[in-house]
DNA sequence: TATTGTTATACTCTATAACTATA
DNA sequence: TATAGTTATAGAGTATAACAATA
């Protein structure tokens, strides 16, 4: 599990060689274990999706937009947990690189309706190859039914919970 | 799953209510099932943890330095993945509030050796009550069997890859 | 009066470069 | 020259308050 060191040997050998650290209570907490488990995935998918330069967030929200066209903001920002201050420098971001635009609201002239261009939806057709030989990845990891394993775990860990992204 | 809306209807039912959101794709993904997962279980360790006033950080320094005392900070870094220039802050704050003390280092005087104090002690021993409490709800959520399958599942994720906290 | 989108702001976390004092 | 700790700084992510336009 730990990466081994210089000096293998248990500890205080010599004094200017970095100790072997022992986190062995850490580890076995679900919270240490998640959080690892997330910085370790989201590097994976920075690295996966550097080609067409979408960070999870702006990825999530394309999806989203992709699967529910004419939402509006307020609507994208409760499906992902997103404060709606937050969210309006991410949708300016994917609007100025020409993946969304922002259609007046018909019924409600407050509000706009989000619709990917054919350019966003060219780019999240090849996101989406990324994203999967990403997910591929991972679940060589931790084989087929050890994805569904985990997908059930994490999904029943966070049913109940209000907060999302 | 998806929290009950108002209009539990499929969708565009009333222009002005909040449209039901198909989070459908994005569910089925391991990354964004272990970012929700760790932001709700951050922050249910923050509510559990809120009477010792210790973030997960704070909370896994304390722990590595309890565990291997006389640590130098470059080691802490090392075993959590901190960078030393954002950890100097961290210890600072703990170090203020009395419940770590850098010693000065004996063989190699750039380095200081970091250890708790009784202070830091105690409030360790009640941040572990605390923990354990939170554990606990997290176990009842997936079952003693589903925390191991869990902690197992992410530990082989996270395996091979370099970045930790 | 409430809501949509917006601005401003602040606080945390993270990442990098450069400095000092030691080695 | 290399390393331990430090400073400064910049970029994300996240949270709240307040505003204009509209409902």
């Amino acid at each position: 599990m730990r990466k081994a060191r210089k000096s293998a040997g248990q500890q205080g050998a010599s004094p200017e060689a970095p100790r072997d650290v022992d986190l062995a209570p850490l580890t076995s907490f679900v919270g240490y274990a998640v959080r690892r488990a997330q910085v370790a995935v989201f590097g994976d998918f920075l690295d996966s999706l550097r080609e067409v330069e979408l960070r999870p967030a702006q990825f999530a929200v394309l999806m989203v937009i992709s699967h529910n066209p004419g939402l509006r903001q307020a609507d994208v920002c409760g499906g992902l947990g997103i404060q709606k201050a937050n969210f309006v420098p991410l949708i300016n971001e994917l609007e100025f690189r020409g993946l969304v635009v922002r259609e007046p609201g018909v019924a409600d002239r407050r509000s706009y309706a989000l619709h990917l261009t054919p350019e966003g939806r060219t780019l999240l057709h090849r996101a989406r190859e990324l994203q999967a030989a990403h997910e591929a990845r991972l679940t060589e990891r931790i084989g087929k039914g050890g994805r569904i394993q985990l997908l059930d775990l994490l999904h029943k860990l966070v049913d109940g919970h209000e907060r999302k992204i």
